[in-house]
RNA sequence: GCCGACAUAGCUCAGCGGUAGAGCAACUGAUUCGUAAUCAGUAGGUCCCCGGUUCAAAUCCGGGUGUCGGCACCA
């Protein structure tokens, strides 16, 4: 006699075990004919299981969030359905919902196009018009495997052999196909409404191991109406606008070229804005102590074999040799990291525990041959310059110097424009270094100075660096996928590795514990998502171009000239621009440049010595004095944290 | 690195076996203009590289390089 509690906290009993399907009718038609799937003491079901005791349950329907990934999920299932209709001899692997739709990796000798979709489409159209029922089918192992093997699908065949013994194995069946999958699914086919639609081809590897079959994959996007799609699809173009390869393009930050695969060229605009960044970061790592030092891009194998990177990371080393035939065993290899560095620095001399905590910073250029497919306009890249920085403490100050970290980087963040982030806790990884016991006291202590920092992170098991866990600082990029910008990471073993140590209070000499740490990451990265954030219109402080100050006619020029100077004699970065062009062609070629202020000079303002200050992309105007207007943007043009606070 | 697509003027792109095109930008001249594109003219290209097929290749084929979308990688 289940009696079954709904969300208004009315209770229904039954006879006996009953369906979804039943409830939802007792209930009223609306909600039957609403109902998709339900909720069976916070576990989702189809609406077809049956209830057998009490239970507390609510229907999912079209306006729950939840129906997005019942959906996709079911949009996976017609998907391959619809595959397996139009290329016979096509195998299935797996299709699960993901963020904003869904995929489908198949076996095919003849990988998908673009434009294989229509015809895919309109299949998938075709078996949702149908509105087969989804199916449930409760099996053993060796009958689902005998029905697939049957099938010759070898994938499907080697997911049900992997299956943990005891799992209920479930088949869904939705009209004449049948797939492998765990549910649940909504009614039927007919569910999932129109509002999806085939995004691209890729390729991936069975069950994501490079050793593995390279699988082609279909990547689709589903929602629960076409306004919703429409809008995504919408949401796509805007992301596409911020990409900051198009913008650093458009605005002139920068350039890549084949002769220098992964490095960036700088232009005089981009590296503007890398200098405004890289001095704001000085200034903010001078104030909490930390001290700048500079090293070597070139060092000796030796000491990439004493810090164990040449044995893990050789092969993604740049190594670097000279003719000199006296020199000619000498193997020199382009940093991939300054820790090795730092910690040369720390040796010098004798350290005693009343230095620490050392924090030791450096813009740091690296080196990393990172495979060809992982670049990434200037977010990934060979060469790239961390603001890296090396705490060396006592184990007992791990906690406090957490928190100070994260109280840093949040502030950066801030100031830069990110007011949110997410964390990531990465624990040992499978390639590592250093005992186990070393290991659980570097997670211990992390995990400790979370809590006292009050970081709420996401476990990330496996992910941590050979020689310690890390934390992550995760920001989103325009396109929606996720960098590792800020990290801090704790280390136990290179300062034994190299062998650093200080004499401690009781006179006995110790070894420190490292603490890798960066707040940007890279300024190459970081500053890619930096143009995307903002999609390329920086806050006054940030632009690299602050000022036009454009003329209407050539008898204004003297006074352009002379506003110009003062406005950059006051730390404005000004551009002059004098063409002959009317001021309606001015306009838009400073919006298009994203200028933030345009200072327009005509006839009237040379008399008066004032400037006409338009707020681009914004319309409104008003008229300044050259004086007044200097001060007020230089005042505003101040970098956070050299405001002057204002009551 | 793997799967797939793409590579033509500074930029955005068209052309897809028969002597290389457009718009914007650039340059020159005219215009001196009051806030979202003034007019006219000029110049600009080993059609990514190497090889092959062909009477003829930007176009077709093979190899390479790079870029893009994923996957794998990310000390």
């Amino acid at each position: 006699m289940p009696a079954i509690t709904l969300p208004d906290g009315s209770v229904r009993v039954f006879d006996g075990p009953v369906t979804g399907t039943t409830v939802a009718a007792s209930i009223g038609p609306g909600l039957a004919k609403a109902a998709l799937a339900m909720e069976v003491d916070g576990q989702l079901q189809d609406l077809s299981r049956e209830i057998e005791s009490d239970a507390r349950l609510r229907f999912v329907t079209r306006k729950d969030e939840q129906a997005l990934e019942l959906i996709r999920h079911d949009c996976a299932h017609v998907l391959a359905e619809a595959v397996q209709a139009l290329f016979p001899g096509t195998q299935v692997t797996i299709g699960p919902a993901i963020e904003n739709g869904f995929y489908y990796d198949f076996h095919r000798n003849e990988p998908f196009t673009p434009e294989d979709f229509p015809a895919i489409e309109a299949k998938m159209r075709e078996i949702i018009a149908r509105n087969a029922g989804f199916e449930r089918v409760v099996t053993t192992r060796h009958e689902a495997m005998a029905l697939f093997e049957e099938k010759g699908e070898k994938y499907k065949v080697e997911l049900i052999r992997d299956l943990p013994r005891g799992e209920t194995i479930t088949l869904y069946r939705q009209g004449e196909w049948v797939d492998l999958c765990r549910g649940p699914h909504m009614r039927g086919t007919g569910d999932i409404g129109d509002a999806f639609k085939l995004m691209k081809v890729a390729g991936a590897y069975w069950r994501g191991d490079h050793r593995n079959a390279m699988l082609s994959r279909i990547y689709g996007t589903a929602w629960r109406d076409r306004k919703e799609l429409d809008a995504y699809l919408h949401q796509l173009e805007e992301a596409e606008r911020r990409d900051h390869r198009k913008i650093g393009k458009e605005m002139g930050l920068f350039h890549l070229q084949e002769e220098a695969v992964g490095s960036v060229f700088w232009h005089p605009k981009g590296w503007r804005l890398y200098r405004t960044v890289e001095g704001y970061m000085r200034r903010r790592l001078d104030e909490a102590d930390y001290q700048e030092v500079k090293t070597p891009q070139l060092l000796d194998r030796r000491l990439w074999e004493a810090s164990g990177h040449w044995e893990k990371f050789r092969e993604s080393m740049f190594i670097a040799t000279v003719e000199d035939e006296s020199e000619k065993d000498r193997v020199l290899a382009l940093k991939p990291m300054n820790c090795p560095c730092h910690v040369q620095i720390f040796n010098q001399g004798i350290r005693s525990y009343r230095e620490l905590p050392l924090r030791m910073a450096e813009f740091g250029a690296c080196h990393r041959y990172e495979p060809s497919g992982a670049l990434h306009g200037i977010m990934r890249v060979r060469a790239f310059t961390q603001d890296d920085a090396h705490i060396f403490c006592e184990e007992h100050q791990i906690a406090a110097e957490t928190v100070r970290f994260v109280e840093l980087l949040s502030s950066i963040y801030r100031d830069l424009g990110f007011d949110s982030f997410r964390v990531k806790f990465s624990d040992r990884p499978a390639k590592r270094a250093g005992d186990d016991a070393t290991w659980d006291r570097a997670e211990g202590a992390l995990k400790q100075a979370c809590e006292t920092a009050g970081v709420d992170y996401v476990l990330n098991p496996g992910e941590g660096a050979f020689y310690g866990p890390k934390l992550e600082f995760v920001l989103r990029d325009a396109i929606g996928r996720d960098w590792q910008c800020g990290t801090l990471q704790v280390d136990f073993v290179l300062p034994e590795r190299l062998d650093a140590e200080y004499v401690a209070e009781d006179g006995s000499r110790k070894r420190p514990v490292m603490l890798h740490r960066a707040i940007l990451g890279s300024f190459e990265r970081f500053l890619g998502i930096l143009i995307e954030q903002h999609a390329g219109r920086f806050p006054l402080w940030l632009a690299p171009v602050q000022v036009v100050v454009a003329t209407i006619v050539d008898d204004a020029a003297p006074f352009a000239r002379e506003a110009a100077a003062a406005l950059q004699k006051a730390g404005l970065s000004v551009s002059l621009d004098l063409r002959n062009e009317k001021i309606n062609r001015k306009v838009v070629d400073h919006i298009d440049q994203r200028v933030p202020v345009l200072a327009v000079v005509g006839r009237r303002e040379a008399e008066e010595r004032s400037l006409v200050l338009r707020r681009l992309p914004g319309r409104e105007q008003e008229t300044v004095p050259l004086a007044q207007a200097v001060a007020r943007l230089a005042e505003e043009a101040a970098a956070p944290d050299l405001r002057v606070a204002t009551a």
